[in-house]
DNA sequence: CTTCCGCTCACTATTATTAGGGAGTAATAC
DNA sequence: GTATTACTCCCTAATAATAGTGAGCGGAAG
């Protein structure tokens, strides 16, 4: 069922970038159907009328919404998402979308990106999710706060010896190391909140 | 010296915001006059036959050769500069900019901006800048990175003893001890970008 | 019932970081 | 010329973190 036209919804409060998109998918006039909406729970109702085969949506709308996200994204398989990425950051993170696209794409691989995604037919699971476990992301959010092993120990009333397991763990998991990395990783799974930082 | 068409040069790496500054500002035709170039350094010989009115740059291009922008920077008082935003962060920080464009502002807001910015005369000084020093930025900008205090001194060519003295003065001068609060620092100061984390 | 997993705690050896201290040079500012 | 500042380097003692093990308990899933 591959389709001529690539009907496309994004969801991206920032103006910039969805004049952005628009300009650029917009030079292949013929491909796309490109609309734009404000938020993720329109798709099921905008689904029952088009069939969307690309949401392009932007990450912060789904970090606080992740089960409605979920859940949205269940009933619609075919549908591919796209998140588009703003921050400085480096993102393996983002592996709850298919894919992302990187506000330095050059138009020619948005372009590609799309009309890929938009025709591909099979779908391969992204569920590579390594998810940390409650204590861990309570030792996490700690962490990069700025507490030490010694405080998050206390904070938690474990002893010091649990707490390195769990960064062990969370190391192990993610695949950071350094306090830095992790504090990074905090933020952008906005597993911590930028006012609790203790400085 | 207020004149009809605002010239404004756009540097910026990333397609997708050109696209949507271009569509955004193209929408006032009569009023503005955009150019894009790639680098900063062109801009002197760029001012040379046209007259700037506002540079639409991205900061990045700016962190790693304040000198080069200051330099540039003086030799043109009449122009306005605005910083382009993508990250997630808050930003009383890019001082050094006139003003700031956020990729959340609206098609108005920005027109505004720019069509306040390009005919206003006065030039205020906003010059509440940091008090790091270089090398002390460097060492912020890779132990932000990840990096430990051996790795930093090899990657400077400098003894750790270095690094840790220079560590000291940057505890010292943002109050901040923790390496994650020093990575949030360096992120929100736009110290340091966060493709180059290693995690 | 067994297996897995989250959570807890423990020990040791090694390495890293912090908190004090001091000190010299080169460039810039007054 | 003197004062200041950035940058460099050094030392020690104390504290923190990491790597590599091991192990017990309770709940959930098979």
């Amino acid at each position: 069922m591959t389709k001529k036209r690539i009907h496309i919804i994004i969801i991206e409060p920032s103006t910039l970038i969805c004049e952005g998109l628009s300009a650029i998918l917009g030079t292949h006039e013929g491909s796309f159907e490109l609309n734009r909406i404000d938020t993720m729970e329109e798709i099921p109702n905008y689904a029952l009328r088009h069939e969307i085969d690309i949401v392009i949506i932007n990450p912060s709308l789904v970090q606080n919404n992740i089960k409605t996200f979920n859940s949205i994204r269940n009933n619609l398989p075919e549908t591919k998402w796209i998140g588009t990425k703003y921050s400085l950051f480096e993102s393996k993170l983002l592996t709850i979308f298919d894919e992302t696209i990187n506000i330095y794409d050059t138009s020619d691989s948005i372009i590609n990106l799309v009309t890929r995604l938009g025709i591909k037919e099979d779908s391969e699971q992204n569920t590579l999710q390594e998810k940390l476990s409650d204590r861990e992301i309570e030792v996490l959010k700690l962490l990069a706060s700025g507490n030490q092993n010694k405080e998050i120990a206390d904070k938690l009333n474990i002893s010091t010896y649990t707490v390195i397991s769990h960064r062990k763990n969370i190391s192990q998991k993610t695949g950071i190391k350094s306090v830095s990395g992790l504090t990074i990783y905090a933020v952008v799974k906005n597993i911590m909140t930028l006012e609790n930082l203790q400085e």
